[in-house]
DNA sequence: GGTAGGGCTTCCCGGAGCTGGAAGGTCAAG
DNA sequence: CTTGACCTTCCAGCTCCGGGAAGCCCTACC
């Protein structure tokens, strides 16, 4: 299998997929003409990154849970964990992205949206926030 | 006063203050020997900016408003609209983290994470999520 | 007058995770 | 033989700075 069907089958842009090998996550064969060549196993991997990028796993953190995924003797316990410490950058992200909401949506609420320069949240950016 | 005390009083490392000078986001006098001398006015687009991006809003959409807020012509219409397109995006933005967060987080509620290979997280990531 | 320190300057590199594009080899179809 | 769709490598750039080097400036102190 060919690069163009693997990104096909994967979900992951060509590209995506040289630089994952770049970066030493995957290792296709190579064909005789220099193409690379992709097995099964390599398709499950680049499934299994897109799905682990698609939840929000840093490249890193994606390294360590390949190895995990390819370690028969892991223990659950490592994986957990990982997930756990990334379920709590989530939260922070949330809590940071709601309160950027609510102050972000007071002003406009505030802000009356006429033709006249008088506005709220100008006003707001410039002095202390509310 | 010198970019040591316009980082104090705006809160912005002083990196960040050359950085925006260098995008021409701020214009600070200079002295004989080369300092930058900020003025009043340049502490207020400082802080300004500050708050503009802790809002999450963009280099380039505070580039705007710091136009909009210089311009004693403008229309609050216009500032409004930039807000509102902003906070379509954090809420794309949201979204996305809670559904991620919905996703991990029953991953990780079904993983015994134990001592035992056996881990419904990896399972989840390398077939079809659920 | 010399020196130690802190502050300031510019410049260049890197990072996260790709994406776009150029220049060129390969392959199957017509 | 040519066309067009693949594939290859390599280089640059995106956002928004942060780190660090090399070197000038200024004040305080001895």
């Amino acid at each position: 299998m060919n690069i163009g069907d693997a990104a096909r089958l994967s979900g992951l842009p060509a590209k995506t997929i040289r630089y994952y090998e770049d970066i030493g996550l995957i290792r296709p064969l190579r064909d005789t003409n220099g193409y690379r060549v992709f097995r099964e196993n390599d398709l499950h991997k680049l499934t299994f990154l897109a799905r682990a990028r698609s939840l929000g796993f840093t490249i890193e953190e994606c390294r360590t849970l390949l190895e995990l995924y390819e370690d028969q003797n892991r223990a659950s316990a490592d994986v957990k964990r990982l997930a756990e410490d990334h379920l709590v950058q989530i939260d922070q992200k949330l809590t940071e992205l709601m309160a950027m909401r609510e102050t972000l949506s007071e002003l406009i609420e505030a802000c009356k949206g006429d033709h006249r320069p008088d506005c709220p949240i100008l006003k707001g950016l410039s002095s202390v926030t509310q």
